[in-house]
DNA sequence: CTGCAGGGGTAAA
DNA sequence: TTTACCCCTGCA
């Protein structure tokens, strides 16, 4: 581990900025002409370089490798023997390993991911970031500039509660304005509700998370999964779903019964699984 | 340039 | 089980 002023030089194995980012998991993470990305998260900037066999981190603050984004890049668990239990189960796996290598799921921030996951839902990638980019440009707080932009941290519920549905609406977010609205009061009006869920097991948090408005089965499985820790869970979009149906299922299927062939097939690494497929998936059109 | 489908689901009928 | 939903983006 090497450090500069503000910069921090790590060797980590299986880290692929393309791939972390771009595989649908995250909204605030932007490309640079340098290769390079830069993103807000748990309310810090950070730009990421993949040097070779180094990771180069820049803005970083002193203590923040340890105290956040190792955590946040997931960097204790062991993605090679993953990548390598997935690749022997059949060719479509190793194809999908193949082409997403070096992809991580996040830990990010609970409350971030709900909204950001509320705003998805029959939404397009590039639409949802502008939506959660105007959302921290209006009421998020300022985290001072970075590359000559100033950049700003995601709203606080306790924010967002106190907006009213037009306030929301400006900022592209269209019908979800409601869901957003009532989410925030939801967790700012229940002080700890949503830490609490973090600690249920898979099934009773699903359940809880279904509970408000704008959160179904699919919203709710990416928010366990990217913001919870909880990778027993294998959301079900309609890439996934196609790519299922396609090389799996070999006809029609419900969400409940590629989830059910996904828990039989994947086990305990299915989170994963959904992460590589999807990822591959929609990068290749694969089923389309 | 104008027009028009279609989108990483969900709630309500 | 089916249908409407905001509105931005992509492509005729």
């Amino acid at each position: 581990m090497k450090s500069d002023k503000n910069k921090l030089e790590v060797t980590i194995p299986d880290f692929e900025p393309r791939h972390i980012f771009e595989c649908g998991q995250c909204f605030r993470w932007n490309r640079e002409d340098d290769g390079s990305y830069t993103g807000v998260a748990h309310g810090k900037v950070l730009n990421v370089l993949k040097d070779g066999e180094k990771i180069v981190f820049d803005n970083i603050v002193e203590g923040d490798f340890e105290a956040v984004w190792e955590n946040y890049f997931d960097l204790k668990r062991d993605y090679s023997e993953i990548e390598k239990q997935l690749s022997k189960l059949d060719e479509t796996m190793e194809n999908a390993v193949a082409f997403g290598r070096g992809m991580r799921i996040l830990n990010q921030d609970p409350w971030e991911t709900l909204v950001s996951f509320i705003i998805s839902a029959n939404n397009g990638v590039a639409r949802i970031k502008g939506i959660v980019e105007n959302l921290s440009e209006r009421y998020g707080p300022e985290l001072g500039e970075y590359k000559g932009k100033m950049r700003y941290g995601f709203p606080e519920a306790s924010v967002i509660s106190s907006l009213d549905e037009e306030d929301i609406r400006v900022c592209g977010a269209g019908y979800r304005d409601k869901y957003i609205l009532k989410a925030a009061r939801a967790v700012s009006g229940n002080s700890g509700w949503l830490e609490s869920v973090c600690g249920l097991d898979t099934e009773d948090a699903r359940s809880e998370l279904i509970r408000l408005n704008g959160v179904g089965p699919k919203v709710s499985d990416c928010i366990l999964l990217f913001s919870m820790k909880k990778m027993d869970t294998f959301p079900v979009d309609v890439w996934v779903r196609r790519t299922m149906e396609y090389f799996y299922l070999h006809k029609k299927s419900s969400p409940e019964e590629i989830s059910a062939f996904a828990e039989a097939y994947f086990g305990d690494l299915k989170g994963f699984a959904q992460q590589y497929l999807f990822h591959y998936a929609r990068q290749n059109s694969i089923g389309k």
